[in-house]
DNA sequence: ATGCATGAGTA
DNA sequence: ACTCATGCATA
């Protein structure tokens, strides 16, 4: 008695729809954003396998971030750390959400000191080379689609610009039907589509606003566009009532990472996107930060570069 | 609108 | 232990 309430069996791409798969979808977006990334001039590390030198080089950056910005602005330093560190192990927050499944192919995990590459010259178009390795997508009508439908959508459902058009006509017409983005998400669980439940106010915002990766947004189009006709058609129907209320749940509490911690942690970052577990330890103690939380601030980081609107995938 | 977190699916 | 899709909590 205490989760069940909530979302149950979210979308997931298509499980009830074995027919198509994306073939590489991930490996080669994914290649072709990191190609197109202006990848920091990182990668210094050629023959420094001393994690100390990194750090050392890291935390200088940053303590010259510091000082400067103070310099100018604020005489001390705003607020030390505050992060309210709550220890217990959110298992109890279980939101039983998704069931998701993709595939990619390979990624090195452990990027060896000597990595060359990394400034791939620009690829002629983006557009063109998405959809020419991404042949997939379409959950909703996937249904049959001959090699002539396939290619069509496939087009049109992959391309960046598209995308970011539906988005924004999407939230254009949301707010004509006087939806908030909270409504919407609960009310993509009326559509009855297969494998696709409700979803969160955060979720639908990060579509408008094209803070999702290029996979989830085409995923999620065809979802939100037959909801946008869906709504615009019964336009007189009345909404569902969210009725939610929590009976005394355990709140999860937001870690928060004070200001000068971050900066420390972007400038490891920007060394080291994916520091090893000791790294993350090493950096977790100098500081002061619990090592988990700094992993999954790395976790995060990696997705952000990742997200439609910062990658340079087109 | 966004930061930190969870969990399924992978490798 | 990572990636990816998502979400709760919060600014």
């Amino acid at each position: 008695m205490m989760s069940m309430n909530s979302k149950q069996p979210h979308f997931a791409m298509h499980p009830t729809l074995p027919e198509h798969k994306y073939p590489s979808l991930h490996s080669s977006s994914e290649a072709i954003r990191r190609a197109c990334l202006p990848t920091p001039p990182l990668q210094s590390n050629l023959f420094a396998s001393l994690d100390e030198t990194l750090l050392a080089r890291a935390e200088a950056l940053a303590a010259v971030d510091i000082a400067v910005s103070q310099g100018k602005s604020h005489p001390f330093k705003p607020d030390a750390t505050y992060h309210t560190m709550n220890s217990v192990p959110c298992t109890s927050t279980s939101t039983v959400p998704l069931a998701h499944h993709h595939h990619h192919h390979h990624h090195h995990q452990a990027l060896e000191p000597g990595d060359l590459l990394d400034h791939i010259s620009a690829e002629p178009t983006a557009a063109a080379a998405a959809a020419a390795g991404q042949v997939a997508a379409a959950s909703a009508a996937a249904a049959v689609v001959g090699a002539a439908g396939l290619a069509s959508i496939c087009d049109s459902d992959t391309d960046p610009r598209e995308l970011e058009a539906f988005a924004e006509r999407f939230k254009q017409r949301r707010i004509k039907l006087g939806v908030t983005q909270a409504d919407v998400g609960s009310a993509l669980a009326n559509l009855k589509i297969p494998g696709v439940g409700s979803l969160s106010q955060s979720t639908i915002c990060r579509f408008e606003s094209l803070t999702l990766s290029h996979n989830n947004m085409i995923a999620l189009k065809p979802i939100l566009q037959a909801w946008l006709e869906e709504a615009e058609g019964a336009q007189r129907e009345k909404m569902n009532k969210p009725e939610l209320f929590n009976g005394g749940e355990k709140k999860r509490k937001r870690t928060s990472i004070a200001a000068p911690e971050k900066r420390s942690l972007e400038a490891y970052f920007a060394v080291q996107p994916r520091p090893s577990s000791e790294k993350i330890a090493a950096i977790a103690e100098k500081l002061d930060l619990k090592k988990n939380v700094v992993r999954v601030w790395f976790c995060n980081q990696r997705q952000k570069q990742k997200r439609m609107k910062f990658s340079a995938t087109y």
